[in-house]
DNA sequence: AACCTTAATTAGGATATGCTAATATTATAC
DNA sequence: GTATAATATTAGCATATCCTAATTAAGGTT
């Protein structure tokens, strides 16, 4: 079994691998508030692993091999779940959940996870929309686009919310801008400037800087 | 915040400290299926923490302080919680809860904790009839007696398995003698020997020797 | 092509937790 | 009251994970 480390580990290179194809050793240490020499040795030991969860070039980065993956969509398997968990049976917020189900993510054994799973009715989509990962660990296919690419004028659903820091989630909250709302944006300011977005839910406007915009996804399937 | 090892002594050494008043090396080490040694470094590392967990005299053994108790109680709490929780809202069964509430105990927020004892209506007692502390620690009197302690003709409510084994508290639930069932004892052979008890539940009857029935409570106050 | 900057690695150490083997202490038995 | 058995501790070592400081490698500049 791997350390709830290992965990973290595989769960950052995962996603720094799909942001920019490659994870290299300052982008973990950072993802993880780490030291750059604690990532060049769990890189060492995870590449040493038997069967290999990663690909290791030193001075270039790491690559999640195919165990690797598996292994890394499992542990955000159980994540997502968690978070889906905490919010539908126990009431918590979007913005409360990450931090317990990081800790949950480790503790949670096959049983678990099935039981939960099935009490949530095998749920698809996280609290923030992320896709849930199945049994197997496949993904849904979905076409979404950020925010940011919409001119002024369209409008469209808010499929998922990929800010990290929970005090924006909170924020994004507070002035309706949920899961599943009808967004519409009236004005973009030129030179990268901020969004001005009306939410259907709460019916109010609002400017929205583009490191915002570009983490909220609209369901492109119009 | 304590490591979840220093918990798990805790556990240990509060349940001991319960027993028999005392608790020394082996008996910890026993408990927590680690050797003598790792016992007597951590013995030694609690009773220098700030506040002290426990009195450690080298030779004899360790105390909960009053700091250490308290601690010891919160853990209990999340234990007993955990496997109601798992019992009522995903179905597990008495003798599945132990190992994944064992773990789910070390990582569990303070909101958790309060969203599941609210959930499950602030329960007094866990799924193996131990008293869940409350949130200051403190736990009900009861007045309870072992089954053995029954004579031939008597009958009472179960209100507590202290069974650790799960095998055990499998083959009591087969057999029909679970939580608030009342069951009669039938015959008591001498010589220690077993007690044939009847099942209110099941119907049916069973021999049960005697480090079973020690640990099978009855209430008292009848 | 030598130089400099940035990023990554190695060297050396710390902490928490475990182990086995060797030693010391306490308790028991004559 | 000494010898022995049972128990506990110390010594020495291992692993996983982290750190800081020093060194090395890669890539871009002149």
């Amino acid at each position: 079994m791997l350390t709830s480390s290992v965990e973290n580990y595989l769960k950052a290179i995962y996603y720094l691998q799909h942001e920019s194809g490659w994870a290299n050793t300052s982008a973990i240490a950072d993802h993880m508030t780490v030291a750059n020499p604690s990532v060049t040795m769990m890189l060492k030991r995870m590449a040493a692993m038997q069967p290999p969860l990663i690909s290791y070039t030193p001075y270039e980065g790491a690559r999640l091999t195919p165990a690797g993956e598996k292994q890394a969509l499992e542990v955000i398997r159980v994540h997502r779940l968690m978070e889906t968990f905490l919010v539908r049976v126990l009431g918590y917020t979007w913005d409360e959940v990450h931090a317990d189900a990081d800790r949950l993510e480790h503790a949670s054994s096959p049983l678990l996870i099935e039981r939960i799973s099935a009490l949530l009715g095998d749920p698809v989509r996280d609290p923030h929309g992320e896709d849930i990962p199945d049994r197997n660990g496949l993904l849904p296919n979905r076409s979404e686009l950020p925010l940011t690419n919409l001119i002024a004028g369209q409008s469209g659903r808010i499929t998922r919310v990929a800010a990290d820091r929970p005090e924006i989630l909170r924020y994004l909250g507070e002035i309706g801008l949920n899961l599943d709302v009808t967004v519409e944006v009236l004005e973009k300011a030129p030179f990268e400037g901020p969004l001005t977005v009306h939410s259907s839910e709460s019916g109010s406007d609002h400017a929205l800087g583009r490191e915002i915009t570009n983490r909220i996804f609209i369901d492109a399937a119009h």
